[in-house]
DNA sequence: ATCCAGGAAA
DNA sequence: TTTCCTGGAT
């Protein structure tokens, strides 16, 4: 049977041949085809480049080298070792899902359909999975092939965002090679991400220039078509920093939502900070404030208003579930968002 | 300082 | 459609 990519001037076979020349070969995730490294490696990919992703891999194998370890592992320890990578739900999605699996079949399965309903994986990471660790012919199309296809066939936009991303599935299907599927899935990844970049695409060097619409017309800039824009919202928020020299007073945040399940510092006013130390068992000695923080998020930006405060500990311990006092050399390898862990490091007496 | 890349869930 | 985060480029 001839392969579809063939139909489209053999696109399968260029992305095949490029990668066999040009594409990574050494990235630790490709070394195995142990299903587990290759999910972890896939979820920590989602929204994530390579290079951010290298250390937290290494980190987290030989801290949970198996699907039994990490579901066997409290949470708190995963968000830990999590923590700086950011959007949590991704960490929390691997933990429940590692103990659904060991619970049931006790490992993934080579079905990209079966694999999609577990949570925090979709159909592309499903596919991926299915892919590089069991050779199973299905499509990815994470944001590295959107633009690629989007390039090479001059995908306009649908009606619908649901219809657009309906083509999209449709076209990456398509073109699947009938073998190879492995060089081809990672030699598309791989190519929408060293060559066929947002900006400034190395078409000289891409295996598709040939065929490709967007470099034949010089539309590269405009394709893909942007996203609408949103726009930013502003967003403050006052927390207090309570230290008593050695160790400092963190709250443990709700199981979901921003930051889900992080410590962080308590949110509460600069005006409340003698009540709220009080609460805690502790004598406020001196206060002032630091330099507001700035933090973006998609869709706000946060100022940070934090009051340090210097308190003498009357009490044995926070009188609520939610806060602990955390040692500050344990700082470093706490589960805490990148902003706050940037900030107690860089405090003096803690870093 | 601003813009932007990068999937899944609710 | 909106909600999640961080780091790198400009």
């Amino acid at each position: 049977m001839a392969d579809a990519g063939d139909c489209a001037h053999g696109f399968a076979s260029r992305v095949i041949a490029w990668q066999a020349a040009n594409g990574r070969h050494d990235l630790p995730w490709q070394k195995t085809r142990d299903p587990y490294r290759i999910w972890i490696s896939e979820i920590m990919l989602q929204q994530t480049q390579v290079q951010t992703v290298l250390p937290y891999y290494a980190r987290f194998l030989a801290c949970f080298p198996t699907l039994e370890a990490l579901a066997g592992a409290p949470l708190e320890r995963v968000l830990e070792l999590w923590s700086g990578l950011g959007y949590y739900a991704r960490a929390r999605h691997l933990h429940r899902c590692a103990q659904a699996v060991a619970a049931g079949a006790g490992k993934l399965s080579a079905d990209p359909e079966e694999n999609a309903r577990l949570p925090g994986v979709g159909r592309s990471t499903a596919a991926a999975i299915s892919v590089f660790a069991f050779g199973r012919r299905a499509a990815i199309l994470d944001g590295n092939v959107k633009r690629v296809l989007a390039r090479c066939f001059a995908a306009e936009s649908a009606a619908t965002a649901t219809q657009e991303e309906r083509r999209m599935w449709a076209l990456a299907e398509a073109l699947l090679p009938g073998s190879g599927i492995e060089s081809y899935s990672q030699g598309m990844m791989d190519l929408g991400a060293t060559v066929c970049t947002r900006h400034q695409p190395r078409c000289a060097v891409c295996p598709l220039h040939e065929i490709c619409i967007a470099c034949r017309d010089g539309r590269q800039a405009e394709l893909p078509r942007r996203r609408t824009k949103r726009p930013p919202a502003q967003r403050l928020t006052s927390m207090l920093l309570l230290t008593d020299g050695r160790r400092v007073l963190l709250e443990r945040r709700p199981p979901v939502g921003l930051w889900g399940g992080l410590l962080s510092l308590p949110e509460a006013s600069a005006d409340g900070a003698e009540v709220f130390a009080e609460r805690h068992g502790c004598r406020l000695l001196t206060s002032r404030a630091l330099a507001p923080i700035e933090h973006s998020f998609t869709h706000f930006r946060l100022t940070m208003q934090v009051l340090r405060c210097q308190v003498e500990v009357l009490g044995q311990q926070a009188n609520q579930a939610s806060l602990e006092w955390l040692p500050v050399d344990a700082v470093a390898a706490a589960a805490l968002p990148a902003p706050i862990k940037k900030l107690l490091l860089a405090l003096p007496g803690v870093g």
